[in-house]
DNA sequence: CGTAAAGGTCTGGAAACTAGACCTTTACCC
DNA sequence: GGGTAAAGGTCTAGTTTCCAGACCTTTACG
């Protein structure tokens, strides 16, 4: 379990690019950008962000060196965002699991309970509006043609919930699990057996939320989260790992 | 209520002193630096986060002029906490509840959802040391002598309560969401009556979660906890604002 | 084959941060 | 009372980071 940190230690100062890294890969992780897409320009990016090119630049490399994105030069060219596992050999994949295991721990229970809440809580308060949002968001998500628009839709569907709590901060808090989660996964990709899991807990979901019954709510959020925990799980089994 | 952040907004650096207030600032709010407690000096200061001491002193500057410490000269002088209220004109303080009072209804909303949360895991968690733990806190707290001790102890029951729950990230939440108040509303005194009104309802939140009643313990702490909620509300009438 | 749109590189200057020396104030102790 | 220690207050020089902008190179498209 991650450690408490002591109340006046070092301070750690982060460089632009690396709060620029931070920015993107958040993005990238909360599915601003999808797969293959193309992140706007150089110096598209340092006019958004207001630094300078340079900073840019640097998060742009380190992204590069995570794998998380390909550069290519020339026209039409820029920084795309690739598959995730593409070339991450299995061995690395395996030292970052186990070198952030009890992390990993502490953030899944995190987010199931986190989740929980917010699920309680939207079943509480939703409005006529809500249901309506959280009605077409289950529809879209259920009438997906592929994988990568159902990852998309459920991504929304779990975000048009997290907004019926009428709380920014908990809205907030969602994402940040959600790209926490992602990133430190690398995100797998999201197969069609991925999407036959989720969809009658959507379902469920989505009713409990609709009937607001709050504690029906908590409970299947609670068991939905659990699934990409286990598919963690079977990854680190998968990838040799001696732990339980 | 506060807005969600466009996904690629500006970056807005905090320059060295700022993140050196605000570490020191939430340790002050977390009772690390209680009323009238001498901080570090400027140096040691500056050996313990490896700034440089006129960093240091620039975070010291923006935390006199919030009036949230005094610095004085000479030999056993140094920066001390200040009592809050002390010479914050009234309509200085109407102003920060004013401009930022969706930020604080947000703020109290989610802290409520959050801590009761919090008691409601705690109430599942539980184990014999966790409960020996909140046992001696209560005491500690009923037992308290003077209104700063009962401040210590009932910031520190809610610590060990949130401990409860085993998991960090949910710990850091907590201690988060309590500087952000305690510095969002500069900390009303502590005073004998707020102990009264909090004294019954620590001994149902301690039993509940002792007992292991879940639901009893997060209703018990969504009630304790609208108590900052109503008491920053009275401030706010008190000073004179016209909204409900 | 020229041009436009992208990444790649370089340079000069501005801003922030650091390290360290030195000054001033104040309390305590002899 | 005078000395001294411990604190804040000030100054300077040097380093690092960041920025703005010019310019080069690569590549696709018309």
């Amino acid at each position: 379990m991650a450690e408490e940190p002591p109340p006046l230690g070092p301070l750690r100062a982060a460089t632009t690019g690396e709060q620029v890294a931070h920015r993107l890969s958040t993005a990238i992780a909360l599915g601003e950008f999808s797969l293959g897409d193309r992140l706007p320009s150089e110096r598209e990016l340092a006019a958004l962000l207001e630094v300078s090119r340079e900073s840019v630049r640097a998060a742009l490399r380190r992204l590069t060196e995570a794998g998380l994105i390909e550069v290519r030069r020339g026209r039409g060219g820029g920084a795309f965002v690739r598959a995730q596992w593409a070339e991450s050999s299995e061995t690395s994949v395996r030292e970052a699991l186990l070198a952030q295991w009890e992390d990993f721990e502490a953030l899944f229970d995190y987010r199931r309970l986190i989740e929980s809440l917010i699920a309680r809580t939207a079943a509480q308060r939703a409005t006529d509006d809500d249901r309506a949002a959280i009605r077409a968001a289950l529809t879209a998500f259920e009438g997906s043609a592929n994988p990568a628009e159902a990852r998309r839709h459920d991504t929304e569907l779990h975000l048009v919930i997290a907004r019926t709590t009428h709380n920014a901060r908990l809205v907030r808090l969602h994402q940040l699990l959600l790209s926490e989660v992602s990133l430190g996964v690398s995100e797998e990709p999201y197969t069609w057996e991925i999407y036959e899991e989720a969809r009658p807990h959507h379902r469920d979901l989505a009713e409990a939320v609709l009937g607001g019954d709050a504690e029906r709510a908590a409970e299947v959020a609670g068991e939905h989260f659990a699934i990409t925990e286990n598919a963690l799980r079977r990854l680190a089994a998968r990838v040799g790992r001696d732990r339980p």
